[in-house]
DNA sequence: GTATTGCTTGACGTGGACGTCAAGGCAACA
DNA sequence: TGTTGCCTTGACGTCCACGTCAAGCAATAC
């Protein structure tokens, strides 16, 4: 298939995928015209960079995976490289959605101050007493 | 004083604050030589600026706390404007943890999956059971 | 033959909050 | 008078994942 049709069942753009080919992550055979080529392994390939991508991962840290589906194993993250994106993921989320949950109480509390009204607790926040 | 003072005094670089300036939020007088002059008004607005930034708002979102301190309040956020984007980013801060946690669950269970040793539970997760 | 779509490469634009350099003026001190 | 340090404006660079435009070739439809 080429590259349009790669791009619409992935549900993303040509470009994107010339950028990730830009940057090392999608290759393509090319046609005696010149056009990319691409089989339904680069599709799972693509869909396995997308996935990460809307869970807020770079795209360097879709490389491991990348390279562990090009190794041949069946999963993405079959690899002990993966493995570690996922933990240190895993850990920046937690550090990222404790510093929103600190921000969001700050933020409520100079709310509560400035208007006198004492806000509702966030689901978010622990109830410490 | 002049602008090396007021960056000094107030933790950041005399780029930001020209930075600043050239977006209409920090406003200097001029001295004969043309040197930048600022007084401790400026400090103080300054300041509900930076602190604002460092939670997270844009610098759009703090130009109501600049103009409620330009007015004459003695807070950024005694006027109702600020409070507005007070409101505003508590249900952007709201929606943005609920995504990363969501996110964090989603990797989690990945891990899991692919390690076949169950994840502890996050902190931030709630015990739905 | 021609109109339309799809492909190619290359290159500049986007957003946000600045960092970093360049070329030069102003002030104080030795 | 020279050095040092702070100030001025202007302008390009940074990060990231692309969007968008341009010029031109390839394939297909009619």
């Amino acid at each position: 298939m080429r590259i349009g049709e790669l791009a619409k069942r992935a549900g993303t753009t040509t470009r994107t995928l010339r950028y990730y080919e830009s940057r090392g992550l999608l290759r393509a055979r090319r046609a005696d015209n010149g056009y990319r080529t691409y089989d339904e392994d680069d599709l799972r390939l693509l869909q396995q960079i997308r996935t990460l991508q809307d869970f807020g991962f770079g795209l360097e840290e879709t490389r491991p995976f990348v390279d562990c589906l090009r190794a041949g194993h069946p999963a993405g993250d079959a690899c002990p490289a993966s493995l570690d994106v996922y933990r240190r993921k895993l850990d920046e989320l937690d550090g990222l959605i404790g510093q929103l949950r600190s921000v969001r109480a700050e933020v409520a509390a100079r709310l509560a101050l400035a208007t006198g009204t004492p806000e509702p607790r966030c689901q978010f926040e622990r109830t410490t007493e």
